[in-house]
DNA sequence: AATATATTAGATAATATTTATTATTATCTA
DNA sequence: TAGATAATAATAAATATTATCTAATATATT
């Protein structure tokens, strides 16, 4: 809580309760999208407009304080900005799942194939989360 | 031309020009999206509906005829039906490139830190193609 | 080739998603 | 605590996508 206020007040933004409530959403689900922030705020600030949501979901974006998950046949879901990893979205629970793995020899391996000069790879893996085989 | 046919009438789907003309047009800039497909083919088909393109568009994409790809900071766009493969995203010229890579390896890894059961994968790279790096 | 049929297109309304505007309110610095 | 500034709520506007309905078209059958 104190440590979001910091992490806000760090980027020049204000710690406003609209902004700490919205990153512990994000914090306390993992993966979550839009409108599923908003309704998990109104609970708490039936006042809340979905245009701040909106408006702090871009503003913290662009500070790099969370990052966009476009998942197919899905909306897209946000997280906390974590190093560099990949998501594993389970088609049966819809659960989304990081896992932080060495990617470097799969680079490697496309830089040498096509000369491209990788910056970020965004990595969705469409399957069933083991929980789910088993139920 | 014939083949497109062929492919559309072989999914009890109706030859339409409509319908061709957006396969035609897929193929022929591999890699396009909504608007971009509309407006090219405005110029032939001035009375085409907008409504059909997003129609067909689901068509297609329901009988696996294209897929959609959802890039970082962008539209979706759309490329026949192909092989799984990967795409890179050159953020200087935004053009897309498919490669065609062994991913077992990178997919074994993933299965066996997670017991994760893989269907698909939707893997893009962002960075610099070739190209531009040398421009 | 003409006709019957079911499907599809076009027009447009409806819905969903996202962004902009503006008066009011909250945050933060001094 | 007051003042400067930034953020919010409410709402309108813009953008993106889907649904509806009638006319047109594709195709199979004659």
């Amino acid at each position: 809580m104190e440590k979001l206020k910091d992490l806000l007040r760090s980027n020049d933004l204000k710690a406003t309760h609209q902004r700490i409530a919205i990153l512990e959403c994000i914090d306390k689900f993992g993966h979550i999208n839009i409108d599923a922030i908003y309704d998990y705020i109104c609970e708490k600030y039936p006042t809340m407009s979905k245009a701040t949501v909106y408006r702090n979901i871009n503003e913290l974006l662009s500070y790099d304080i969370i990052e966009e998950i476009k998942l197919p046949h899905k909306n897209k879901k946000y997280e906390i900005k974590k190093v560099p990893h990949i998501h594993l979205l389970c088609k049966r629970c819809s659960k989304v799942e990081d896992l932080f793995l060495e990617t470097k020899p799969f680079f490697n391996s496309i830089t040498s194939h096509t000369g491209f000069k990788i910056d970020h790879s965004f990595i969705v893996i469409d399957g069933t989360c083991r929980a789910c085989q088993q139920s």
